[in-house]
DNA sequence: CGGATGGTTGAAACCGTTCAAAATCTGTGG
DNA sequence: CCACAGATTTTGAACGGTTTCAACCATCCG
């Protein structure tokens, strides 16, 4: 099963030929090099983007240069169900490490949506979640220390990463800089140094060449005031 | 026309019995008093709500008590188009003042869904809208400072409140308490208190007995380097 | 080997918090 | 219409988390 796949089925199950039609539309992936712009503020959007290798992320620039991470945009991730009705793209969506990247038409959604009521509800449901971690991402950075509001970003990550196959383990690769997590965090990269040292020091997670060891999941949910209620993997529906 | 008609018109003309429509789903409102959950995390929810009066927040409180208002819903404003997919609230959403809010069932929205595409497009556009705005808002926690981020509220609350033509001239009722706005901001009460006092006292906006009054709206702007693109209230379209 | 990128360190400055108390406002009942 | 209680705003001072600046070190790669 691809990716994408293997993620819209954790919301639900999907109906026989929905895989394959999946597999049909991530046919035209290319990869983007690290640091290159998927889509830019201002653009027109057109077509749709799942990411299906790498690491994207969602972000604004001020016009002083001062820049935040608004989301990161995993294997699995669909970048844009619907910000493509709107007129002007009012953020930007960039590659972090060279990605793999499938464009999706506004047709195909369409068809999808008018034809495939399983995967339009999976795909509903990706959405829904996404809008969940903006708001919990709002309260990390209004509410966190910095202490916990990193070790809360590595719980989540760690959670979406395992849904898709990801993480093995207690570990997994994050490819990003310190100075990106700073930008994601809303903290100065200096800052974030001495908060992954805090943390190493104290045996909860290391943060090494791009990869992430959790040592001490329990304490770092503690730390974290974790509760991944938000992420709604289970499924379940109310329906 | 009442107020949430007036609002999704904004996003495109409706259809002639729309209108007509939204007055009989709004015809069941309630009033909420101050401080009460319109509805709590944890709780399944069932129906949806549309704020016609008032002010109302969505929030979410850490198990130590810090709390973090997550959006401000004002009049015309739909709760939460889709969360009622979800099962189980992940937040909370209160009234902040006294409020009159109408309840529309999940059955209504479906309907409309399938019958009303201009009505199905303003709420669609309603939501991207919403979504938008936590973006702004994430930047606004993680790269903007005290001062800048009030302001940059202000310029947001008073172009949303001009939409729905409660804003009116130059000011704008906003009957939340400086602990409310503390806890949007992620600011403590005291240091939102001194930068409403440096914004009043460099002329730039007052905010006296729950009203604020811009005095200075191109410095306002200016100093919260606002720009209202991310609130899309065009409504063109690139569809 | 040299240049570039990313990580680490120290010290000083600053923004924002905390604590604690006073002042002001608001609504309510007498 | 006053008095009082509670909520909200304002003030001062000390503290601390985080930033800034300015290096220095490590690693990777051609």
């Amino acid at each position: 099963m691809n990716i994408w796949a293997r993620k819209l089925a954790t919301f639900g199950p999907l109906a026989m030929d929905d895989e394959r039609l999946l597999d049909q539309l991530i046919a035209n992936a290319v990869i983007f090099p690290a640091g290159e712009d998927i889509i830019s503020q201002g653009d027109l959007p057109t077509d749709l983007h799942v990411v299906l290798e790498g690491c994207a992320c969602r972000y604004k620039v001020l016009p002083d240069g001062r820049r935040q991470i608004i989301a990161f945009l995993l294997p699995g991730d669909l970048c844009d169900l619907h910000v493509f009705l709107l007129r002007e793209m009012d953020h930007s969506i960039g590659a972090i490490t060279a990605s793999r990247v499938a464009t999706i038409s506004r047709d195909t959604i369409l068809e999808i949506t008018s034809q495939r009521p399983q995967l339009t509800r999976a795909l509903w449901w990706g959405t829904l979640v996404d809008e969940a971690i903006l708001r919990e991402w709002i309260v990390a950075l209004g509410r966190r220390t910095a202490y916990e509001r990193i070790a809360h970003l590595i719980c989540e990550l760690y959670l979406r990463l395992k849904v898709v196959g990801v993480a093995n383990g207690q570990s997994f690769e994050l490819p990003i800089t310190q100075t990106e997590l700073a930008d994601t965090m809303g903290l100065s990269l200096v800052h974030v140094n001495r908060v992954l040292q805090r943390l190493r020091g104290e045996g909860v997670v290391e943060f090494q060449s791009r990869t992430v060891i959790i040592r001490d999941a329990e304490r770092l949910k503690q730390i974290a005031l974790f509760d991944p209620i938000y992420l709604h993997q289970q499924g379940g529906t109310n329906a």
